[in-house]
DNA sequence: CGCGGTGTTGAGACCTGTCAAGACGTGTGG
DNA sequence: CCACACGTCTTGACAGGTCTCAACACCGCG
């Protein structure tokens, strides 16, 4: 059940049997949310943490004049809003893009199991400080890159971090997102968004159809979006 | 030397004497740095982390193309690389905008500390999530606001953070950055940050000379920016 | 079969970038 | 004390990337 969450955990450090059962543990309850539903609102008091076992979910903000911008991606195995658990509210709603599957975790029982755990705390701790990283990466993306450099350099995110949870075919994956969605998360317009991966498939970089990303030429890829994984802390080090 | 930081933490939430203690025998050193130094850089081996207790600091990126983007600014009395005791390594440099004095923390006794206080663990854990906090409500920014709307809300930011700190005079503060640097914040070059600036004060909103901005008109302002205040979480819950 | 969401295409507008030149100001060396 | 150099700020003209608006095609689903 919660396989790709411990894949994405022992890619950064060992995690013990012990703390293994301790995680298993944390979970009270499994709960499913139908696409485009907010799972959480912005600002709601929040006694509990969700972790996606399944489906794709979102950040998202919503603004004055109707839009929306999305600023990260969550995956199966992502604690989705464990900075929920020292924040107490969000800042931004989380949104499922898909049909979510979520596992419920008490923040009391988080509390009681970090607290007998620090090397978990701080296991948790960077996993969020890891989120922080790929928000860094798309200020800079949204702040200096073209748009064809930003949209490469998310299909090779999504790549990547879809690769550590085992959820990868090669280099292709399921991909559900709409163009406007995906405009959403690189701010562009739909429209936009079409020419440009357009651009992208006319110089055989990427392939987008029926809901399936297909990485042609990954190498070329990640030099139009000036792709470096470093930023994923993808090392297995002592935490 | 350390009051700022405190005002900052206890904004969030309680810190005894005792923590209060433990948070300044953290600390082993202080450190000095030129204006346009890199303090610490990206990829580098971590033993400690920085405590800024004077002067101005950012995150930034480079970019194959010689350009920069800066994903946050740190202030006096910010942990500008806690994240680094969970990482060990950065994703980015900090780099001092002004003269820069750091309190070092070496990490050997941050583990020690804050093993023995859990809370304040989480509070620091905390304080890290306000930075993914921020970093969010940039990437809002930067996808879906004008120019001028990005800089309102910038300005409105550092007020507000400032505030917390104790380092504000009303509505008005130091204002180190050159027009390229705040430029590098909000994704523009520095001849449109020129321009934009111009229209800022030319509806009265602000005005900028000396190194030294004074908001003339807070509420316009916040409502150009469509500013917030929500997301720098400064509401006192135990954490 | 019709409908709503999604994807596609075209034309024109607009915001921001690029390039270039000059003004201003401050620190340094003669 | 002056001359100069360098970084920063300012302004103008023009280019170009992305948005807006609009129309239509496609498709899964009730």
């Amino acid at each position: 059940m919660i396989e790709a969450h411990l894949r994405k955990l022992r890619a950064r450090d060992d995690v013990s049997q012990e703390e293994e059962r301790a995680i298993l543990a944390m979970i009270s309850d499994v709960r499913e949310f139908p696409a485009d539903r907010v799972v959480v609102r912005r600002r709601q008091d929040l006694k509990e943490s969700l972790l996606l076992l399944d489906g794709w979910a979102a950040r998202t903000k919503d603004l004055r004049d109707g839009g929306r911008q999305i600023s990260e991606l969550a995956f199966s195995g992502d604690f989705t809003d464990m900075h929920g658990f020292t924040m107490k509210r969000l800042d931004h709603n989380i949104t499922a893009i898909t049909r979510c599957r979520f596992a419920v975790a008490p923040h009391d029982r988080v509390l009681d199991t970090l607290t007998r755990h620090p090397h978990l705390m701080r296991l948790y701790w960077l996993m969020t400080n890891i989120d922080g990283s790929i928000h860094r990466e798309w200020t800079v993306s949204l702040g200096r890159r073209s748009a064809l450099s930003r949209m490469a350099h998310l299909f090779c995110e999504i790549l990547e971090r879809l690769k550590v949870a085992g959820l990868t075919d090669g280099n292709s994956y399921d991909f559900p997102l709409t163009q406007q969605e995906l405009g959403e998360c690189i701010g562009l317009t739909s429209v936009h968004v079409n020419r440009t991966l357009q651009a992208l498939r006319r110089q055989g970089l990427i392939q987008v159809e029926n809901r399936r990303a297909t990485i042609l030429d990954l190498e070329s890829l990640q030099s139009v979006g000036e792709f470096d994984p470093d930023y994923l802390i993808l090392e297995k080090r002592p935490r």
